[in-house]
DNA sequence: ACCCAGGCGGGCG
DNA sequence: CGCCCGCATGGG
């Protein structure tokens, strides 16, 4: 029995990492705190603010959640890091080559998240043409600009919230630009109109991978790459195969000794080797890519045609 | 100084 | 359709 009135619990984990979950550019590392030493997350969903600590091995470990709503704390930290998913059985679907076995090695616990939808959207039309670093810097300009205060209790602050679409039609195009924005500051307007008056992210069928695409890319500045991030980490269809410049290189020089494929190929080619878990094999190709620094020690990893 | 970044919309052939 | 171009900004 747990108490009500307690503010702290834990969860058990197997082959989890927050570390590199956190760390592989996902939503949550743009709006998110974390603090490496002490393996200590901090995030606000929906009005709560939550605090998970990891501890223990990738392998077999716990986090400890702290929050001024326990109860809901669990359940998102749960889902958002989809704790109740069977990690063996992903890694035996997406470990079908050196390559993969070694990102999976390296990034031994990493999940693909599970977001809000629109927040996903707004950051990943952040993302586009763009570098992490200043991916994080914007949406995090956003939330504190436009976010919402959350209090405890005693009515004290204890962080911000995610703006919702409609809490960002009050900004103007120019004010989103002065959060650094660019030119995207156009496509985030749109987007929070549209989304907050015409088309609702809430009732979108997350299985529905070809409908779920069609209703993404009708948002101004959602193309196929952000729409296939939302679907991916918005809405958890691991249909989806984003193909951003790493993960197109990745592939490029380690399944096709460097030639140049276009982007419909590449997604075919995915979705058949990783059927079914195509969404999660992307974030250990793009990791595992990245991790890389010198692209040409892929030729080491490139496999026999 | 230079090149690049979790791409996109618009215009042209 | 497919291809090509411009695009704001700041990190490396």
């Amino acid at each position: 029995m747990t108490d009500p009135t307690s503010k702290d619990g834990t969860i058990a984990t197997s082959l989890f990492d927050l570390r590199h979950t956190f760390e592989s550019a996902q939503p949550l590392a743009f709006f998110a705190d974390y603090d490496i030493e002490n393996n200590n997350l901090v995030y606000a969903s929906d009005g709560s603010v939550i605090t998970a600590r990891h501890t223990g091995t990738p392998q077999k470990g716990m986090l400890k959640i702290t929050s001024n709503n326990i109860g809901y704390a669990k359940s998102d930290v749960t889902k958002r890091f989809r704790l109740n998913e069977g990690m063996e059985k992903v890694y035996e679907k997406i470990n079908t080559d050196e390559f993969m076995e070694r990102s999976i090695k390296e990034h031994l616990g990493m999940r693909v998240t599970l977001n809000d939808p629109w927040e996903t959207t707004l950051c990943f039309i952040i993302s586009q043409f763009n570098n992490i670093k200043r991916i994080r810097k914007i949406t995090r300009a956003i939330v504190n600009t436009y976010g919402n205060e959350i209090k405890d209790d005693d009515g004290k602050t204890i962080g911000m919230g995610f703006p919702s679409s409609s809490d960002l039609m009050r900004a103007t195009e120019k004010e989103l630009y002065g959060c650094g924005t660019g030119f995207r500051a156009k496509y985030i307007k749109s987007a929070a109109e549209y989304c907050t008056n015409s088309l609702d992210l809430y009732k979108l069928n997350p299985n529905d991978y070809d409908k779920l695409m069609e209703n993404l890319t009708s948002i101004d500045g959602v193309g196929e790459k952000v729409a296939d991030c939302i679907a991916l980490m918005g809405y958890g269809n691991m249909d989806a195969f984003p193909i951003d410049v790493w993960v197109k290189r990745t592939i490029e020089n380690v399944y096709f000794k460097g030639k140049e494929l276009k982007m419909r190929y590449i997604k075919e080619w995915a979705k058949e080797r990783w059927k079914g878990y195509a969404g999660y094999a992307q974030q250990y190709v793009f990791w595992g890519g990245r991790q890389i620094e010198d692209i040409k020690a892929l030729d080491k990893l490139r496999q026999p045609l």
